[in-house]
DNA sequence: AAAAATCTGTTGCTATTGCAACAAAAATAT
DNA sequence: ATATTTTTGTTGCAATAGCAACAGATTTTT
């Protein structure tokens, strides 16, 4: 595969050509796109960071997704929904890519290498996305905050081989991506810290264990 | 896109072609793969039912995913693990398409109509695949036992346009599915009962709310 | 540089959930 | 048809996590 940065820089080529695509810029806290009757809706984030935001019938309120640079994301991906109202709403300044599902698996009539290229990316960063939802419901599925978290910190110091990490969000983001109360987690980490699993300074976190 | 069926056909069709691909049968109780150093390795589960299986640092055993017809899996959709053991386990007899990640970008020398319908098919898979993933997670991610087992039934209920629903798997499973403990499940599913939100008969629900 | 907004850490209280253990029912294997 | 295994329902108890409220720190905006 080739990297992040080939990709990121094939995707911010692109204007519009055999496949309608339509770039659009968002300003921090426009809502991007509802996930309500745009079933063939798939976005790209070029740049920026996105929450996907669930409003349940109680009027909760839950980050259900975080996207950055490269996440795909759009109703297209999503069960059809009856009783959430699903939206994505920019954290920062982004840049968007919006297309349509179909266009994937239409040859476009000079059966392009453009066209081709385009669908291999999309493609690969559907297959990242996998990959990503799959870790979040490996964390999901622990059964408390403190597996919770252990796992996290380990899939991070693998990542990036070493036993000094850095959270890249807030912690208060971590809560939502880990769904588990904030103030709750805050408890856990302090734990941690006293049973000397962990050094914490600010965003920095050092594993002690094995 | 074509009905399941049409694709399922597609697939059990499949023999050795430009795509190495291998067809494997399995009994139930068999592993029909462990998630270890097989970054490549995609798989697709013709017919049968598994369950991929999480064995952690405490050997505790957890279900955290649970395919069947169709369904796609396999470590290249999996973040690098140190920490578990995963692995993926026929709960019935099944039959299983293997082959290769890599397969699937490169292009055979006769750029063959098999080839690229194969590819097609497989990424209608993943896709749906994502639709599944998005939708467990927006399960987990509910605060309590009681939404979880609402917001599913609400799932199956709008999938059937149908207030009565059956549940297809256990209710053994279903806890797995939805990572919580099982007597906790069952007292909620008696609440539930009593407070005249469901009626429940084996594995039969009524919803009685708007 | 000051003001406003957001994030972090803490804690008491309480509701929810997990765990363990068991018996009855149902499904599966012999 | 009988035996064995798996699933289901129940309950008491203990641990965990959610909620609410607040103060201090940090970041962002003006």
């Amino acid at each position: 595969m080739q990297s992040e940065e080939e990709i990121s820089n094939f995707l911010k080529s692109i204007e519009t050509r055999c496949y309608k695509t339509t770039k659009r810029s968002f300003f921090k806290g426009e809502t991007i796109t509802t996930y309500l009757e745009k079933r063939n809706q798939l976005c790209i984030l070029l740049t920026g960071e996105a929450d996907l935001i669930r409003y349940d019938f109680n009027g909760n309120k839950t980050i259900i997704g975080q996207f950055s640079d490269n996440s795909i994301f759009g109703e297209a991906l999503y069960p059809a929904n009856t009783n959430n109202e699903l939206f994505v709403l920019a954290k920062t300044n982004c840049e968007v890519l919006f297309f349509s599902y179909d266009n994937l698996w239409v040859k476009c009539r000079q059966n392009c290498s453009f066209h081709k290229e385009f669908s291999e990316q999309i493609n690969k960063l559907i297959i990242s996305q996998v990959v990503e939802l799959n870790t979040r419901i490996e964390l999901l599925t622990k059964k408390n905050i403190r597996d919770k978290l252990l796992s996290y910190f380990d899939i991070l110091s693998s990542k990036k081989l070493s036993k000094t990490i850095s959270i890249r969000f807030t912690f208060t983001d971590l809560a939502d991506y880990l769904s588990v109360d904030r103030s709750a987690m805050t408890r856990e980490l302090s734990h941690l810290i006293e049973e000397g699993f962990i050094e914490k300074k600010g965003k920095k976190i050092k594993l002690l264990y094995n």
